[in-house]
RNA sequence: GGGCGGUUAGCUCAGUUGGUAGAGCAAUCGCUUUACACGCGAAAGGUCACAGGUUCGAGUCCUGUACCGCCCACCA
């Protein structure tokens, strides 16, 4: 690039150079971290706290453009709170990601050819704790480019030793409240993984596969699984249908493909008359809607599948196969002895997988795990939304949560993985202790670790320190929770729950939820679809600032985003033309003098004084799309087109008084504007400020907000 | 099957309590004008999905329809 023509008169050197966001940047951050001013302590005339605790980044890979987003969102809003007198604290975490976190290394670990299963307990946790910690660090950093000014002295890390004992504290207290219990219930297990996981961190799928219609005793039913059958404990049928009400109650017996069968027929609603034939076989112990029939009608089950997907001794020849091998030798048998009445090969229903693998099929088996009962808790979350006590942006979502809390089954937090919060509960003979091991031999820890949103469902409390915490009595409840739409359920409502329940307390008294950043297509982003956005290599080629602002002009909230590096190089040409204007007021004056204010002038800043107003509003309110967009046009269409032209001639005209009140003008509406856009665009913003000649305060960052 | 959202310029989207439609990008024309060519000026571009209704007035409120997307859900 050329350089830049010297400057007239006493305009500082900086502006010799152009605008060059990456240069100025680190400095920039460095000199307000080391002001100390990210940390509510130091905000001396600070008095009412205003408080966002971040969703901690799950700390396996590198932050990508949805972190950039609500860094971007809190950053904003603790910025304006901050230069509004108000004691924030934002207040930074990592996620150690129990699950998520797992997979990601148990990936790594198979390109090295190696396995978890092949690796002692131990010796797995160190290493994914290492990974973690090394990527928490990483991150840290990467948050920092992204302009986050958080209080890093009071950083958690989810593994944190205080915060594993508030996790604790709390399961206790649920387990002497009865809330939560160890059950023998279906859960949802992973044969890949070896580990079950909560009915959130499922997702259907749809698949073709073959129905089975195969003769049983004196009947025909349909399935899909025939390779279950030797666990059936019953067969069942609707009790208003006719075809075979003569059989309810009464045992049938018949040869099976291992030996003689003998299974009583029950009525129930759950079955479809109009599915198949009506008659449904059951395997509680392989199907959660047959466990529920064998509970309302007191009947066993029998597990014939183990947890590496394959058939057990119960099934005699069958045994050892695994599932798919098995219903296809199982059907092939029953074709053979002409037991298999028809396959319906267009047969297309939903199969469970893993919401992280698809791939990853899971199969409903029966264990001991622990259950929290939802119930009581949903109750009171419901309560503190319905009569406002947490305010949801956008309003809309509100419709969703309510839905989602209307059918809500127990919430399985054991997983059998080894990266995550032991769970600590320890077993003898049928006896269970909560909290510390009992004194005494033969007592057994669980071997369970914490579902990761147990743990991270008690994030706002936890980390201010509940119960007894300085912190904890100043900060909460939080102000806003602001996070993705996408883990409404997975998170938020947990928090809210978990929230009432240990503190009495809402955690947040508003909840904004961001919609996802997709490409400039509306597509998701993702690494197979080659769309990535790099949020770090955006913010070293046009500046932070601009990637700020494309995240958040034109972004309501709970709607998805689009995003495209045309739209960030927009607002780094923004960038530049503030650093221009700058230059230009600065080479004009040296800041405001006392003289009177012509009334041309007067009305300019009547102009800027009801933009302030507006914005400040769209702050409070949450539209920060607006009021982003605002500025925007004001300070590129208002104050550099026309402002600023019209000055031209009056600062070379005869009329010193009429050009003096001019100067004061510009200087005031350059100083209004820093302010204005210092949370959208901390950084130029704050380069520009630090060449003033005159102001109110060192750093732009505590500089008061007009209004 | 239930719920939620969307449909506005070529593309991506705003439009806060109803008052004659806006932005960015792209495309057109013209400009080195003493802050900025990372710029300036000018012009162009829309039956606001469709059909009804309320209203003096509807992109905005109500009813319905269509299509797109998302979430939830135990028909084997």
């Amino acid at each position: 690039m050329e350089p830049l023509k010297p400057v007239r008169s006493g305009a500082p050197e900086i502006f010799l150079t152009p605008y060059d966001p990456g240069g100025m940047e680190p400095g920039i951050y460095k000199k307000w971290e080391e002001s100390g001013y990210f940390n509510p302590d130091n905000l001396k005339d600070a008095k009412e706290p205003y408080t966002i605790i971040m969703p901690p980044p799950n700390a396996n890979g590198s932050l990508h453009v949805g972190h950039a987003l609500f860094v971007t969102l809190q950053d904003l809003l603790i910025r304006y709170k901050r230069m509004r007198g108000f004691k924030t604290l934002w207040l930074p975490g990592a996620d150690h990601a129990g699950f998520e976190t797992q997979l990601v290394y148990e990936k790594k670990l198979e390109k090295e050819g190696r396995s978890r299963f092949k690796m002692e307990r131990e010796e797995f946790y160190k290493e994914t704790l290492a990974f973690t910690l090394e990527n928490k660090k990483f991150m840290e950093g990467q948050l920092r480019q992204l302009g986050a000014s958080c209080d890093w002295s009071r950083e958690k890390f989810t593994l944190d030793p205080d915060i594993v004992t508030t996790v604790y504290a709390t399961f206790k207290k649920l387990y002497d409240d009865s809330l939560v219990y160890r059950g023998e219930r279906p859960v949802n297990w992973s044969t890949k993984y070896q580990t079950s996981l909560s009915d959130l961190e499922t997702k259907t799928v749809e698949r073709k596969d073959p129905l089975y219609y195969m003769k049983y005793g004196p009947f025909v039913l349909a399935t899909v699984r025939p390779e279950t059958k030797f666990g059936d404990t019953a067969i069942a049928v609707n009790p208003n249908d006719d075809r075979y009400k003569e059989w309810v109650g009464k045992e049938v017996e018949f040869d099976g493909l291992i030996g003689p069968v003998k299974l009583k027929v029950v009525a129930d609603e759950y079955v479809d008359m109009t599915f198949g034939t009506g008659v449904v076989k059951i395997t509680p112990a392989h199907d959660p809607n047959d466990f529920e029939v064998a509970q309302r009608h007191g009947l066993p089950a029998v597990e014939v599948i183990d947890r590496f997907g394959k058939l057990n001794e119960k099934c005699g020849k069958y045994a050892g196969m695994k599932i798919l091998e098995a219903r296809a030798a199982v059907a092939k048998d029953l074709e053979e002895k002409g037991l298999l009445e028809k396959v319906d090969e267009t047969y297309v229903h939903n199969i469970l997988v893993n919401y992280k693998n698809e791939n990853d099929i899971l199969e409903p088996r029966i264990m001991s795990q622990w259950f929290i009962k939802m119930a009581p808790l949903a109750e009171r979350a419901r309560e503190a939304v319905e009569n406002g006590k947490i305010r949801i942006f956008p309003e809309f979502q509100k419709k969703i949560f309510f839905h989602w809390l209307e059918n809500l089954r127990d919430w399985n937090i054991s997983r059998q993985i080894v990266w995550g919060i032991p769970i600590p509960a320890w077993f003898k003979d049928g006896e269970i202790a909560i909290g510390e091991k009992p004194s005494g031999e033969d007592w057994q820890q669980d071997p369970d670790t914490f579902d990761t949103w147990f743990s991270s469902g008690q994030w706002p409390y936890a980390t201010l320190g509940y119960p007894d915490g300085k912190d904890f009595k100043t900060y909460y409840p939080t102000s806003v929770m602001e996070t993705g739409y996408d883990i409404l359920f997975f998170w938020v409502m947990r928090m809210i729950m978990l929230g009432l329940y240990r503190t009495g307390e809402v955690p947040f008294r508003d909840v904004y939820l961001h919609g996802l950043v997709r490409d400039a297509q509306k597509i998701k982003i993702s690494k197979s679809k080659g769309n990535v956005i790099n949020p770090l290599e955006m913010t070293e080629i046009y500046g932070t600032d601009a990637l700020r602002m494309a995240l958040l002009v034109g972004n309501t909230p709970g709607m998805d985003i689009s995003l495209a590096e045309p739209k960030i190089k927009g607002y780094k040409l923004f960038s530049n033309k503030l650093w221009n204007i700058a230059r230009f007021v600065l080479e004009n004056t040296d800041g405001e003098q006392d003289a009177p204010v012509t009334e041309t002038d007067q009305k300019l800043l009547d102009e800027l004084h009801a933009l302030e107003k507006e914005v400040t509003a769209d702050m409070e309110n949450y539209r920060v799309y607006l009021a982003a967009e605002k500025l925007y046009h004001y300070v590129w269409d208002r104050f550099a087109a026309k402002i600023l032209e019209e000055s031209k001639d009056i600062l070379k005209g005869s009329d010193a008084a009429t050009a003096t009140s001019r100067r004061n003008t510009l200087y005031g509406i350059l100083n209004t504007s820093l302010k204005l856009l210092h949370p959208f665009m901390p950084f130029v913003t704050e380069a520009i400020w630090q060449q003033l000649p005159k102001k109110e305060n060192d750093l732009l960052m505590v500089a008061k907000w007009p209004v």
